[in-house]
DNA sequence: CAGATATGATACACTAATGTCTCATATTTA
DNA sequence: TAAATATGAGACATTAGTGTATCATATCTG
């Protein structure tokens, strides 16, 4: 968020507009910002207030979403479990929060600082697919990009079927990982 | 295409213009009719004499691109075929088309036609999916909505892959099928 | 070549959205 | 409670994009 204004947005205002601002965007990325403000429920003139524009917006939404994304994923993760652990632990964070952070898949991200965190949840992956590599759960030809690929897109996949009342998260969860092991074996 | 104009547009503008559409709405789904009109080297009023509005220009590229697809797909395709055969012949079709197709993920389907055009090729891969599982290739408990998901989500991840110059498309194409046949055994 | 017609350029009206400002009111904070 | 301050409502100017109409020119077609 770039000051705007010499206003502190209040906290409530602040939840309001993000949680509008991340359910209409994740049903059109073309959503204005008059209507971003009316379905928060906060004068259209606050938004202005505290957001240079749409794209000011975004990007504090996806800063916001890329760290709590890190932050449920890190909860659950050690670096001394077994790698097959540490992936399941990581899908089973990450798959429900698809609701909040699909919305990434359409913005294009500009912004360096949000550049660098995406680059470090790549890193993160690429370093479990390195380590699932040395204990031998995935091939040896299999490009660690398409691996971390398939990571991703499965994360995706699961949440996709959760979210059309196909799976559980649960049996999701269980799917995704199954068909990566194997997948990638 | 829907009846605005008496006229008839001519060939090499309709290829201009859908041309440069799709490029573009590849790269942001917001992009003006000015923009395409522009990059298409047509007049803006040629545009929107043959145009109702984007959605109407979309609804036309929809179409054409899931012919396209379809027609690609059915051109290698044929009935007899084993069904592991069937499946890596549609992905070496439908994955270099990746990019005039790419666009349809992020655009709202509300046309009749292109729903039910979507739908027959969902029908046409749930059935290959169904074959897949008479012929013992992927496992009884995998549930086929699932399945499907995954060979879509393929293709794409396939596609990104060769987009992205981290594989050949014979490479790319190769290990999506085999990440299918494994992931899904 | 000659008639028919699609096109490009331009002008124009219209709309939706943006961004700024002011001021009375509500909320916080000390 | 009283001062400080964030907010909502509304007015306003500005902009970008849309859609239509006209007309001279370019391009087809017979």
């Amino acid at each position: 968020m770039s000051k705007v204004s010499r206003h502190t947005i209040r906290p409530r205002s602040l939840e309001a507009i993000l949680d509008a601002a991340i359910r209409l965007l994740n049903a059109d990325s073309g959503v204005t910002m008059t209507e971003i403000a009316k379905v928060s429920g906060v004068g259209r003139a606050t938004l202005h207030r505290h957001f240079k524009d749409k794209n000011d917006l975004i990007q504090t939404l996806s800063a916001r979403c890329m760290e709590e994304m890190n932050a449920a994923v890190l909860a659950t993760d050690s670096a001394d479990k077994p790698a097959v652990d540490r992936l399941y632990a990581m899908l089973k964070s990450a798959i429900p929060l698809g609701d909040r952070y699909a919305f990434l898949s359409f913005e294009r991200i500009e912004d360096e600082g949000l550049q660098s965190a995406y680059q470090e949840q790549l890193n993160w992956t690429t370093a479990l697919i390195e380590q699932l590599r040395t204990e031998k759960a995935i091939a040896e030809d299999i490009p660690t990009s398409w691996a971390v690929a398939q990571v991703d897109q499965v994360i995706w996949t699961a949440w996709t079927a959760v979210w059309n009342s196909e799976l559980t998260p649960i049996d999701a969860t269980n799917l995704a990982l199954r068909t990566l092991l194997k997948g990638l074996s």
